[in-house]
DNA sequence: ATTAGGG
DNA sequence: CCCTAAT
């Protein structure tokens, strides 16, 4: 067996519930696929097909239900999944072909959407199989119904997963305060641009719900991932145990990794695809835009989103990745920023990194200091079902000895890609995956303490130095997860606030802090970037790892039981989760891509250029000076130029950052002054009138005059200078 | 894909 | 740096 994908999974325990989930890369490129906007609805036909075929044999046998139901379950399932692939061109909508490739396991990526939902719904029946739920319905179906379904299978699929949630045809709220997450999720797929279907599924829903009903919800989880294998050798994702003594947070995860699940969908398939062209590799844009939505959509929600999020943007990509050698790493950048930003919604948990590496959440209780309870996240968890809002209330207790308590909520372990045959037992499954995890373990990772974003690396410091403590802000502390490796260099990004070990290593390598070069390697650039985890601030540059054990991560146990300390009972009152806003919204930031300030060498590049190129064609700007510089957009061009511009005009004093020699800040306004004329003639006005500048020969013929370029620069930067001198006054 | 500008 | 809009 193979590990392919990432397993996460929360500090609770080794069990990790695992769920079953479809590759990213599955449900979104195809090979020829390129809009992603347009690939909206390939999943959710697929979905609906499937589902139909479902809903057929489960009417068919309508009276069979729920007795046999959990035994059929296995072959039922792949028969369904057949049917998806297979019969795509029948009944309910055909599926089309674009929207997966035959023998990939597309087919069985959707399923594992669906399976995703349904799971997630069983847990919570499970939960409360007598809680009237039917509120829950509402949510649920707003999710499941997207306008995708519209086109034909959709009714059934909404059967699905309404039929989960049958039972819970009332009580959104309950859903909401136990599992905010859910709600929320959903909520964040309808935002998404989803657009639910209203007509009715009643009918069909409740053929399913004979089916599919709250009564077996540990059957319906285990049969889903039966169904996920069925084709081929499917790749697992991982398989969630649903341990009928799980502790909430397990189901939580669960919950997470579902709706995660399902956002991913709906990014991915969002319109209709027309064609081929429907799915595209993620390109930058195409990132941006999720990532984009994701935000922004979450944003609305984010108070509810926490740190149930665990699930990952990229592990899928990764997949389809594997088959496609192409390296994406920027998507896989940025799509981990995805993560992060969604993870930093959670007030409590502070930040994750990507990889799964880090993340946490930190919490302080006073008490007793060295109180140790490995156990108790789970507990906490369980206990405080909420989570983080019950926590987060309060901060009191402080202090009354010294010592301070840390709770780390939840560290994410990566993504495990596991490759079980179907006829794998579960307990075979099992085995595996816990191979996976001790194997990942093996490596070995260290913990990171990052205080506010920056990272504290001086292990002699004392907490209390290092501002620390129960009064101060633990709430902007939090931990990484970090691979030995990487440990040793001392980072250096130069005055990055938050410098990030992946970039950091990166930049390590290829260049030196103070005088970046530009042609230096970029975290993009670099092959397998250290599997380190940054917290917030930096995730882009993280790289996921080729080989998944190294990233993976592992840790958690370790942590928990170790360093961690894990809040006793006491305490839901003493633990004191501290929301860090600021925190969070670092995290936020952390999801922009690293910060990498203009070193001078790269302005004097800059200015050469842009003197020579004028400041209307950045993308010349960039293949001539930074064509090496990966991390220089064209884009990051024009922005320095503006920043450039506009520090050159400011007073010294007011200038931040590495001072950038007055002479490059002469030539600045001397080009700029000069390009804004040229341009102005360009479009035929001469302003001039008082400038001689615009008269200067060499800036008169731009490029084409290179070599008296520099001659003459002298004379435009003291013309400029006072141009701009009369300007400012 | 680029550019231009606002945030 | 990010995001948008307009090319």
């Amino acid at each position: 067996m193979v590990l392919k994908k990432r397993l996460e999974y929360g500090f609770s325990g080794f069990q990790v519930p695992t769920i079953p989930r479809a590759p990213r890369s599955a449900r979104r490129r195809g090979p020829h696929k390129k809009k992603v906007e347009d690939s909206q609805i390939c999943a959710f036909e697929l979905l609906a097909s499937l589902a139909g075929k479902l809903l057929q044999e489960s009417e068919s046998s309508s009276a069979s239900s729920n007795a046999s139901e959990g035994n059929n379950q296995s072959s039922f399932d792949k028969k369904v999944v057949k049917h998806g692939r297979r019969d795509e061109d029948k009944p309910v909508k055909p599926v089309k072909e674009e929207c997966f490739e035959p023998g990939s396991s597309e087919g069985s990526a959707f399923v594992n959407e669906l399976t995703s939902k349904s799971i997630t719904q069983k847990f919570i029946l499970k939960e409360f199989p007598n809680a009237d739920s039917n509120a829950v319905l509402e949510r649920t179906s707003s999710i499941t119904k997207s306008d995708c379904l519209d086109k034909g299978g959709g009714d059934v699929k909404s059967v699905i997963c309404n039929s989960s949630n049958a039972a819970f045809q009332n009580n959104p709220n309950i859903l909401e305060g136990v599992f905010p997450l859910i709600g929320e999720s959903y909520h964040s797929n309808v935002d998404n641009g989803i657009e639910r279907e209203q007509e009715g599924d009643k009918l069909e829903t409740d053929g399913l719900a004979n089916t599919c009903s709250p009564k077996d919800p540990i059957e319906l989880c285990v049969k889903f991932p039966a169904m996920v294998s069925s084709d081929s050798n499917v790749e697992l994702s991982l398989i969630r145990e649903p341990v009928p003594n799980a502790s909430f947070s397990k189901h939580r995860n669960d919950i997470k990794l579902g709706s995660r699940d399902d956002d991913e969908n709906f990014l991915r398939c969002n319109k209709p695809s027309t064609k081929v062209k429907a799915v595209r590799p993620l390109t930058r844009i195409g990132d941006r835009r999720i990532r984009k939505l994701l935000t922004s959509k979450y944003w609305k929600v984010a108070p509810k989103l926490r740190d149930y999020e665990v699930s990952r943007n990229d592990g899928g990509t990764k997949h389809l990745h594997q088959k496609r050698k192409a390296c994406y790493n920027r998507d896989r950048c940025y799509r981990d920023n995805l993560h992060k930003r969604r993870k930093l919604f959670d007030q409590s948990s502070v930040v994750m990194s990507d990889g799964g590496f880090s993340s946490e959440s930190v919490s302080n209780s006073p008490e007793k200091g060295s109180g140790d309870k490995s156990g108790s996240f789970g507990i906490l968890h369980g206990a405080t079902g909420v989570s983080s809002s019950v926590l987060g209330r309060q901060t009191s207790f402080h202090s009354r000895d010294s010592n301070v308590k840390f709770s780390v909520k939840s560290f994410r372990v990566p993504e495990l890609y596991v490759d079980v045959p179907e006829a794998a037992t579960v307990g075979s499954l099992k085995k595996t995956v816990m191979e996976a995890v001790n194997a990942l373990l093996q490596g070995g990772l260290h913990v990171g303490v990052l205080l506010q974003g920056k990272k504290i690396r001086d292990d002699n410091r004392t907490l209390l130095q290092s501002g620390i403590s129960s009064k101060g802000n633990l709430g902007s502390l939090s931990f990484t997860l970090e691979p030995n490796i990487v440990e040793a260099p001392p980072s250096i990004s130069s005055g990055d606030p938050l410098p990030s070990l992946s970039c950091d290593t990166s930049e390590l390598l290829t260049r030196s802090p103070g005088t970046p070069v530009l042609g230096s390697l970029t975290c993009d650039d670099l092959p397998e970037p250290l599997p380190v985890i940054n917290s917030g601030t930096q995730a882009q540059s993280n790289h996921e790892p080729v080989s998944s054990h190294t990233d993976t991560l592992t840790d958690e146990m370790i942590l928990d039981s170790r360093a961690l300390v894990a809040v006793p009972a006491m305490s839901i009152e003493a633990l004191a989760v501290i929301p860090v806003n600021q925190k969070t919204k670092r995290s936020e930031l952390a999801q922009r891509r690293t910060r990498r300030p203009f070193s001078v060498s790269e302005v004097e590049a800059l200015v050469h250029a842009v003197e020579e190129l004028g400041t209307g064609r950045w993308r010349d700007v960039k293949l001539q000076a930074f064509e090496n510089a990966d991390h220089r957009t064209y884009v990051d061009l024009k922005d320095k130029w503006k920043t450039l511009v506009h520090t050159a005009k400011i007073n010294p004093q007011q200038r931040r950052g590495e001072p950038v020699p007055q002479e490059l800040l002469d030539r600045v306004l001397a080009a700029h002054a000069y390009w804004c004329q040229h341009q102005a003639k360009q479009h035929g006005k001469h302003q001039s009138g008082t400038l001689k500048i615009a008269d200067a020969p060499a800036y008169e013929h731009g490029v084409e005059v290179e070599f008296t370029l520099s001659a003459v620069e002298s004379n435009l930067n003291s013309q400029v200078k006072e141009v701009s001198g009369h300007r400012q006054l």
